[in-house]
DNA sequence: TATATTTGTAACATATTTTATTACAGTATG
DNA sequence: CATACTGTAATAAAATATGTTACAAATATA
């Protein structure tokens, strides 16, 4: 299973870029996803720790953009809530005294490197602006 | 969380390729990985159905590959034991009367179908023998 | 042919992760 | 001062992944 924290928290900056000008409460946008309000704030939380949304407490308060759509690519955002792109690994620690056992994560980790270079490098060419443009 | 089935798939299909003139148990197998052998003929199952290895039954029984290594890619491996590379969706169906809640699903499938294109092209790249070679 | 070993598979149990809910202190607005 | 928010902790529920037990069926080989 794969957690919805990447695609909730675009859905969350996406409906930031669409009202530039407005606090969002959690709950209007958790409407919008059909989420618990909490959840939301638990991702504005992260946001906010990387400077990408700013909040204010309060009544009226909510949460709007602090940075430039235009300039902050799908790759950052990725790189807040997700760790890396891989296919996975067997839970247990492998047989150290098999060759393959010995090497089996080393390997896969190369390969997972190389699929997240390339996932990386499509990510970077787009802007939270672009993406939202295509709504 | 995602689960360990290409990995552990990799794993046996590394084995066997190392092995190619030996039927292997899954208590052998599963030795390599650490898991309990029920799970690994439960992969093995699901190769094949893939026609990718065949087993033999009753003692001395086990697994051996009916591909050549050098002609099955980590794509196909993939595809067998995985859907599709993507960085998750909210599990709710969105608000679709909201504007970016009616589109967010299909603009994120977008996106993750790119991602499984490039990530498709590196697999394709790489034989089971080429992945095998490097134990 | 009897025994031992192995696959195949179902049923059930446990562990882990993800999502949801409740609660409430703190803060700003009007 | 009442209201409407955020922030965050604690707990619960749901979903998924992994592990275990059990046993029928198959087959090599002694």
């Amino acid at each position: 299973m794969i957690s919805g924290k990447f695609a909730i928290t675009i859905h969350i900056l996406t409906l930031l870029t669409k009202f530039p000008n407005d606090y969002l409460s959690s709950e209007f946008i958790a409407g919008s996803i059909n989420l618990n309000p909490v959840l939301v704030r638990k991702e504005i939380a992260n946001l906010k720790s990387h400077n990408v949304v700013e909040s204010k407490e309060g009544k009226n308060g909510g949460t709007k953009l602090s940075v430039d759509p235009g300039k902050i690519t799908l790759k950052e955002i990725f790189e807040m809530t997700f760790e890396t792109i891989n296919l996975g690994y067997a839970k247990n620690q492998p047989n150290p005294d098999c060759p393959v056992g010995k090497k089996i994560n080393q390997n896969l980790s190369a390969l997972y490197a190389d699929m997240n270079q390339k996932v990386s490098l499509q990510l970077e060419g787009i802007s939270l602006e672009d993406f939202s443009n295509q709504f």
